[in-house]
DNA sequence: GACGACATATACAAATTTGAGTACAAACTT
DNA sequence: AAGTTTGTACTCAAATTTGTATATGTCGTC
């Protein structure tokens, strides 16, 4: 089962919404910063998922307007899915490892100024990523929407600890 | 530019290949590890670019081998996109802050197995790297493809210090 | 009450991805 | 030598993704 899929029947399971409502749901959850979930796929998810009948039309719309909710069986699916994304380690799709394989094909001065660029910004998402923790704690929402801006952090300070070190080699022309 | 032409083009750089060849140097380069390259879109990469002049079809095959060799304006495209990739921060897609964001949809039982098992899996994914490191350096690699793994190693890191402390609170019902 | 700016809501064609399917040659088995 | 596995090389239809285009309501304001 696709991420796309979990998603758009995760946030169906509190009850049927039509497609924009979903979408924005999900940009509530923050998922654009670690998907990459564009409008459309989530129209063709919901059409195709209820011809599959794990998604019923609830209301057929004036205006286009239809409303999806869960059937058992997309209920099922659902949580099947979502075991399987906790079982399963996936290869993490990191495009900035693309960069990386061929860090060789740049001369000294592009790298070492890529890679100081690469430091600030990623410093910088770890202080705005920090500071959202800190604001939703007020707003009231649940305590494990936190894990995940935790384990952000974590991976951005991963990345970060990387190029702190990388550009150091470069540096010293220890690499490439 | 998508790291699947990226990726391609980079395999192109020292010489034409045909499509099957440029799977396999992809694979050497330990890119299913983190991309998600299917065979057929290689065969479609390389057709694409070359109608787009980014490649050229240096030797229409019998039996339908085609070679495809870099053209100059496929070898500044290449330049164009390695750098977009040095220095944009693109989100990084993790199928696993899908499981993390309804985590509160799974039993206490569910979810510290769950948890449980995935610290086992990464202890021994970093393992496996750590000794893939290892035996590369006698084996002639160049010494840049450690630095994706040394990536990698820091990657799974941040993701195993998360579930080994995140398991704890959800023991102690601090969470979800 | 008309106008523009903005939010709501979906449709759609074009591009890309997926992975099973095909075909054929080389190496190995019995 | 006939059969079987393995490796090489690509094709293709179906599914999915992408991003732009479109249509419609709503709110203030002049």
């Amino acid at each position: 089962m696709s991420s796309t899929r979990i998603l758009i029947l995760g946030v169906l399971l509190d009850g049927p919404l039509h497609g924009y409502e979903v979408r924005r749901r999900l940009e509530l959850m923050g998922t654009h910063h670690w998907a990459n979930l564009a409008y459309g796929s989530i129209y063709h998810g919901l059409g195709k998922m209820a011809d599959e009948g794990l998604l019923d039309r609830v209301e057929e719309g004036k205006g286009g307007k239809t409303v999806y909710g869960l059937t058992d069986i997309g209920r099922a699916e659902f949580m099947r899915g979502l075991l399987g994304h906790w079982w399963e380690i996936k290869p993490i799709v990191d495009p900035f490892q693309v960069a990386l394989t061929f860090m060789d094909r740049l001369s000294q001065a592009e790298l070492t100024s890529a890679m100081e660029a690469r430091a600030a910004q990623l410093r910088f998402s770890v202080e705005m990523v920090t500071r959202a923790m800190g604001g939703k704690q007020a707003y009231g929402a649940p305590p494990h929407i936190d894990e995940c801006l935790r384990l952000n952090i974590l991976q951005l300070r991963a990345q970060l600890t990387w190029v702190e070190e990388a550009v150091g080699r470069v540096r010293k022309g220890e690499l490439p």
